[in-house]
RNA sequence: GGAUCCUUAGCUCAGUUGGUUAGAGCGCGUGCUUCACACGCACGAGGUCGCAGGUUCGAGUCCUGCAGGAUCCA
């Protein structure tokens, strides 16, 4: 069989795809699983709204890597899918649907609406699942999951009933962070701050009983409507006299205490603040500690509510508005000053976040970070990279109660249900049919669904039929590994680290890798509104999804951002084309040598001077792939494999290998060799290029009889430095040197490329065979005599006949460079020669430098006899 | 304001417990359409490892300070 001549990853790659979905290869048996041969790990599910970006692509090729790693090692793999039912998210689209259908949600109904969202779920929550397919992504479909599934909303309800019943969750008034837009309080996590060019407007209160004004920075002037209090630093001199006065609130005509609170800057404005409980979260603190009333001056829907008096109605840009012009119209508008604000705004809809005091359920969040924090300062869970610890405890230790109570119809309803009659709050698994303190009918199951992450939370083991003690739980859990972006550390990670010690007493997972981000090619995010979003399937499309995916693991130093560049993915399908080639010539020769048989087993054994060699580049390569693999260090192993392929086997090897090989030879010891390296090289890249290798194993597999094979060659077993490196590779490791000497000679003296000359070459000890020597005049197209010389002081020296008249004297530039070169080596060997002549260098420094450091010194003493010696011969040559 | 990370070739980045001529890809220069590959081959140029100190026989690697950048938390 012949390879097609152009490498066109287009023709394979989803076919692949498909097989490998279709023939249930991945799909896992935990009953023949064997203990401590186990690997598992969950996807961090994408939002069931959501299409692929290159951050999950890199994700994922990350996680397939490590997934085939493990199912080649012949460990019981597993790898769950599925998504998130992203409640605000879902919800914002379908309800966008609504509205160009001329309808809302309300005039749905809650039950109606559900219906519509499950529907939209069906017909367009598969395409992030179709774009994963498309990745090659090995996971188990059979096990898919969807946070919104009965099984895992049931491990919901369950782990709810277990943190109450605990005294875990609470249910409250405080002051959340409330979205207008999206109508429903948000955790502090999902506000994000972000500086705005704004104003500090000073205000004059008037005191009671005097003449005297008090004047007061804000920069939110509209909500002094709800201010039930001025404030002042007890410490700030300036203000004591007034301590237990009252002020006049302006537009208002409410009298207001001053009352004095440490939590005041005395710095801020004029270190007098005004107290607003009711709309920010420091006021909050501030009103219950001096029991102060709280005035709800705007609404839900970021209106001015009643309270708001004239104001009342009007939408809070607007108030500001005319609460300025009001009190510029007193003249109690002290001045303007501009001012940089730090904003909070709604992680989703952007929308600036109204500090509101609301009832909701909190989860008490600080017994849990304890023992989340013990998990990791054990060790029981480990952080990749390990300096991302720091910024888990960071956190962990100042973490706030989470509110986790969203006002949405998209999610799971918190399982709590109202007692119409005697006001009682009962939570359960199911629903009660009475209320067990009162023993009424009327009950009523509270409005709000959760936040999406508190089910997310439950990820790794809800997947795995938690509550329940299935047999997956029991093998598969606790997960090996968790692999995510740094940026849903606080989100997900620690949530599920914290609800996992809760619900299951043990950890999630055993170790977390955390990855970068992936940017655009000048280092910026990606972000649609900026447009300079890349879209994955687009690049697998144009360079295949193999040359994607080794692309962005060699960027991929763990935690380390990927700037993606376009010449990266050339690189990649360059890298794959080589392979492509290199097989096409394997292919050729198999034919024309008549093999048509071939076993793996046995390893073979070296037939010639190259096959030592590669055997043992082959067997580093090897242990170099399984140690980067196994420190997480993925980028370390695919820059080993790409090395070795092109720059070792295909550049050195291949290219002797093939004068080798003879017509009709069948399967000679040249063959055996070849065939072993390079079906040993196709397993050790398969996880990192999975369509390609697969392609080219199969293909060998038709070619070759090879009746043991597995089905796949994700199913082989991944390479472990078995060859037979026994012999000395000195003889190759020479002969290359004398190659490169010889090209580096032309080059410089600018002889012709394409003529066949004359040259001698001395040896000082070994000598090549007839065939060898052969060898090497084809590579160098040089005719070669072969001396041997017992006092050369280097391990060869080539010298390349060229007539003077054939321009055969030595470049400027290259004379230039070597006598830059002979610089070089001098100032080395006098630096070595410094360092091996101090006593305290020989006496500190471990036995195993001082040696390398020797070893050093004669190769460059080699180094600069052949620069002189170069240098002369050319003098005399062209003389 | 607090914390963490980063600064290495023209560009993008590697560089595991400190070991002495610092690597890759792309780009660049020269030559080559050799019967696997021009998505290629050969040869080559290019770096006082941000700056200043310190520890050490020895520092890109450890410590301190400074400058610039990024991120997280307030």
């Amino acid at each position: 069989m012949q390879l097609e001549k152009v490498y066109e990853p287009q023709r394979f790659e989803s076919h692949w795809a498909q097989w490998w979905i279709e023939s249930g290869i991945y799909r896992v048996d935990a009953s023949r699983a064997i203990s401590g041969r186990i690997f598992s790990i969950v996807i961090p599910p994408p939002n069931v709204t959501g299409s692929l970006h290159v951050g999950h692509m890199l994700e994922h090729t990350i996680m397939d890597v490590v997934v085939r790693w493990h199912r080649m090692k012949g460990e019981t793999t597993l790898w769950v899918p599925g998504t998130d039912h992203a409640g605000i998210a879902t919800q914002m689209v379908v309800e966008q649907q609504l509205r160009a259908e001329g309808s809302t949600r309300q005039q749905l109904g809650r039950e109606e609406f559900e219906r519509r969202v499950w529907q939209w779920k069906e017909h367009y929550g598969g395409r992030i699942n179709e774009q994963i397919r498309h990745e090659g992504a090995s996971v188990d479909w059979s096990r898919e999951r969807f946070t919104m599934d009965a099984g895992l909303s049931r491990a919901v309800r369950e782990c709810f009933v277990r943190l109450w019943e605990k005294g875990l969750i609470y249910r409250g008034e405080y002051m959340v962070n409330w979205c207008p837009q999206c109508q429903t309080a948000i955790s502090d996590l999902e506000t994000v701050h972000e500086p705005v060019q704004a104003h500090l407007w000073y205000i004059r209160y008037p005191l009671v009983g005097g003449a005297e004004t008090l004047t007061v920075a804000t920069t939110r002037p509209e909500t002094m409507l709800g201010d039930t209090a001025l404030a002042v630093h007890p410490d700030d001199v300036r203000y004591t006299h007034l301590h237990g006065k009252a002020a006049i609130l302006p537009l208002m005509g409410r009298e207001i205490p001053i009352i004095s609170d440490a939590m005041v800057d005395p710095g801020f404005g004029t270190g007098v603040v005004k107290v607003t409980p009711a709309h920010d979260a420091n006021d909050f603190e501030i009103g219950k500690r001096h029991r102060l009333p709280f005035v709800k001056a705007i609404g839900e829907d970021a209106r001015m509510t009643p309270s708001a008096g004239p104001y009342a109605g009007l939408d809070r840009i607007e108030a500001r508005k005319r609460v300025i012009a009001a009190l510029e119209e007193n003249g109690q508008l002290a001045k303007i000053e501009p001012y940089t604000v730090n904003i909070g705004k709604c992680q989703r809809s952007k929308t600036i976040i109204e500090p509101l005091i609301s009832k909701q359920w909190f989860v008490r969040t600080k017994p849990l970070a304890d023992r989340a924090i013990d998990a990791v300062r054990s060790g029981r869970i480990r952080f990749v990279p390990d300096d991302r610890e720091i910024i888990f405890y960071q956190w962990m230790e100042n973490i706030r109660d989470w509110c986790i109570s969203r006002q949405l119809w998209w999610g799971h309803r918190i399982p709590a249900w109202h007692c119409k009659n005697c006001q009682q709050i009962t939570v359960a698994r199911t629903a009660p049919a009475t209320c067990p303190h009162c023993h009424s009918t009327e009950l009523e199951q509270d409005p709000d669904v959760l936040d999406t992450w508190f089910s997310s939370g439950l990820w790794p083991f809800s997947t795995l039929g938690w509550p329940g003690e299935t047999d997956d739980l029991k093998t598969f859990y606790p997960t090996s590994l968790l692999i995510t972006g740094f940026d849903i550390l606080f989100f997900w990670v620690s949530r599920m680290i914290m609800l996992g010690l809760e619900c299951t007493n043990e950890v999630p997972f055993r170790e977390v890798h955390m990855h970068g981000l992936v940017r655009d090619a000048q280092r910026q995010k990606m972000s649609k509104s900026k447009g300079n979003v890349v879209d994955p399937l687009e690049l697998m499309d144009r360079f295949g999804t193999d040359a994607c995916r080794i692309a962005l693991l060699l960027s991929a130093a763990p935690g380390a951002d990927i700037a993606l560049k376009e010449d990266r993915l050339e690189a990649g399908q360059a890298f794959a084309n080589k392979l492509w080639n290199a097989s096409r010539l394997l292919f050729l020769n198999l034919e024309r040598s008549g093999v048509t048989a071939w076993e793996p087993d046995p390893p073979p054994r070296p037939a010639a001077i190259e096959d030592t060699w590669i055997f043992r580049r082959l067997n580093h390569a090897t242990e170099i792939a399984n140690r980067a693999l196994e420190q997480h260090r993925h980028h370390e192993a695919a820059q080993t494999l790409w090395d070795f392929i092109w720059h070792e086997f295909c550049d050195w090897y291949l290219e002797v290998k093939k004068l080798r090989f003879s017509e009709a030879s069948g399967l000679d010891a040249h063959w055996r060799a070849t065939l072993g390296v390079y079906e040993t090289s196709l397993r050790l890249l398969h996880p990192f290029m999975p369509f390609i290798t697969e392609e080219l194993w199969q293909r060998l597999g038709q070619t070759l009889s090879m009746p043991s094979r597995p089905l796949s060659v994700s199913l082989a077993r991944y390479p472990l430095t078995a060859f037979d490196a026994a012999a000395d590779d000195a003889p190759f490791v020479l002969l290359r040197k004398v190659v490169t000497n010889a090209r580096e000679q032309r080059a410089d003296r600018k002889l012709d490329p394409k003529a066949i000359l004359s040259a001698t070459l001395t040896l000082k000890s070994s000598e090549f065979s007839n065939e060898d020597l052969s060898m090497i005049q084809a590579l160098t197209k040089l005719n070669i005599d072969q001396l041997r010389s017992d006092q050369m002081a280097e391990p060869f020296s080539l010298r390349i006949h060229a007539m003077a008249r054939e321009n055969g004297a030595l470049t400027p530039e290259a004379r230039a460079r070597i006598v830059k070169e002979i610089a070089m080596q001098e100032r080395a060997i006098a630096n070595t020669d410094r360092q091996l002549g101090d006593p305290t260098f020989l006496s500190k420094a471990p036995p195993e430098v001082v040696a390398t450091l020797r070893a050093k010194r004669a190769e460059y003493e080699i180094q600069l006899a052949r620069n002189r010696k170069l240098l002369e011969a050319l003098q005399s040559d062209s003389q």
